[in-house]
DNA sequence: TCTGGGGTCCTAGGACCC
DNA sequence: TCTGGGGTCCTAGGACCC
């Protein structure tokens, strides 16, 4: 059996965390730039701002005038998924962290009540770590997910679903429309709706053969999950990545080349480091660039993918996304984003040897551990390689963005007694 | 002034091979 | 009269997720 937990709200209860009087107010977290609503508390849901909506026009709607925005802080909710993540493990030692704000936990072989369990568990979440919650209970993930969204649709009820028995299922999926189930989107919520399915006991009945004609085997697979055949397996260590990326909007346009050149170099060392935060090493590299598709600027984007002698080298890495933005960098253009993204991951450990390395493997590893360390240690961008913006104009905007109060020495809360 | 970022999986179709 | 078929690999694009 498994039980899906995930925080309400995630991100701005992080903001409140440490802001008690962000309490009972509409809060909304925005994306980077501060560009859309990317969280609302019920209080902002209830004024009907919409996820997604974008915030430099929402806000000066009358009804959002008294809702509080924050920039968003993802080292804050960062830690605090860590944190919610080690109350989680002190009653569950099979946890498996599937987004920021959503943990599937593995009951099999937990004595007593499930749900009774499952509320002891949120109350401590809520407690400790500070973040409200439901829980779903199923025997699949898909099952677990439905029944998190049940419990959170019930506003008013226990924030807590459980679907652990086939009775419990099956009166359930009478009335439970196919809009709560997790991996079916709107395009196939369309197909779903042609072929008359619009419950989740309709769905579970139609027949496997048509299931997969209409939905190929994704829909199968979620039929069966739903069915109470697992076919997502619970994964206790996380798979390997297969890309890694960085790309940003620009806080203002860009039309200098010199410009785009520090972006692209540095949005490159930070993936680099995410590369070997995590062991890995890259044999490829796509870069992209284009112009904003909102603002009727003259439209042009371009991206080229190119393999790699494998590196998590920031020095090798930047010679070739900065080589390759410059032979797709078109003089003229008002640039509005970039990216770099390494594909063909592998474990640095497990990297094939180069008959003829550009770079001597040894030195390089040494150069980027120490650059590592004395980051971490005296934070990031301490050392940085030449050509890298700390702190560029044309960087994000992040108007409103709290103070990391777990991660940084000088934003601790202070308390008084 | 102003519209996010980072992932995974699946399928169709072309290139290529024998 | 009449011009194969099957397999693999790669890529682009769609769909979905948080």
């Amino acid at each position: 059996m498994l039980a899906l937990i995930d925080g309400n709200s995630f991100y701005c209860s992080c903001e409140r965390a440490f802001d008690p009087s962000l309490r009972h107010r509409p809060v909304v977290v925005l994306s980077n730039n501060d560009g859309c609503a990317i969280a609302r508390t019920q209080e902002a849901k209830d004024l009907g701002l919409k996820m997604g909506e974008p915030w430099h026009l929402a806000r000066h709607k009358p009804e959002f005038r008294d809702v509080v925005w924050k920039s968003s802080n993802y080292a804050l909710y960062g830690d605090m998924s860590r944190r919610m993540f080690e109350v989680l493990h002190d009653f569950v030692p099979s946890v498996e962290p599937y987004s920021i704000d959503e943990m599937f936990l593995d009951l099999v072989g937990l004595q007593g009540d499930l749900a009774e369990l499952s509320a002891r568990i949120r109350a401590t979440v809520r407690r400790v770590a500070k973040i409200p919650t439901c829980v779903g209970i199923g025997p699949t993930k898909t099952i677990a997910k439905m029944a998190n969204r049940v419990a959170k649709a019930d506003r008013d009820g226990p924030g807590i679903c459980d679907l652990s028995t086939a009775a419990a299922r099956a009166e359930a999926y009478k009335t439970l429309p196919t809009s709560l189930v997790w991996g079916l989107g709107p395009a196939a919520q369309a197909k779903l709706k042609g072929a008359g399915i619009n419950t989740v006991a309709e769905l579970v009945a139609f027949p496997a053969d048509e299931m997969r004609k209409l939905l190929t085997v994704t829909g199968l697979r979620t039929q069966s999950e739903l069915q109470g055949i697992a076919c997502m397996p619970f994964a206790l260590v996380p798979a390997t990545k297969k890309s890694l990326a960085v790309t940003r909007s620009f806080g203002r346009a860009i039309i200098e080349w010199d410009e785009m050149r520090e972006a692209v170099a540095s949005y490159t060392a930070r993936a680099a480091e995410k590369l070997r935060s995590h062991g890995l090493v890259a044999s490829a590299v796509q870069v992209f660039m284009h112009t904003n598709r909102f603002n009727g600027d003259p439209p042009y984007a371009n991206q080229a993918t190119v393999s790699l002698e494998p590196s998590a080298d920031s020095f090798a890495l930047i010679g070739t996304t900065v080589k390759v933005a410059h032979s797709m960098w078109r003089d003229g253009f008002r640039y509005a984003k970039a990216g770099v993204v390494f594909i063909d991951l592998c474990r640095a450990a497990e990297m094939p040897a180069q008959f003829f390395p550009t770079r001597d493997p040894v030195r390089s590893a040494a150069l980027m551990h120490t650059l590592d360390t004395l980051n971490r240690r005296f934070g990031r961008d301490t050392l940085r390689p030449g050509g890298t913006g700390a702190t560029p104009d044309w960087s994000m905007r992040r108007a409103n963005v709290s103070p990391a109060y777990t991660t940084e020495f000088k934003d601790l809360l202070n308390a008084r007694a």
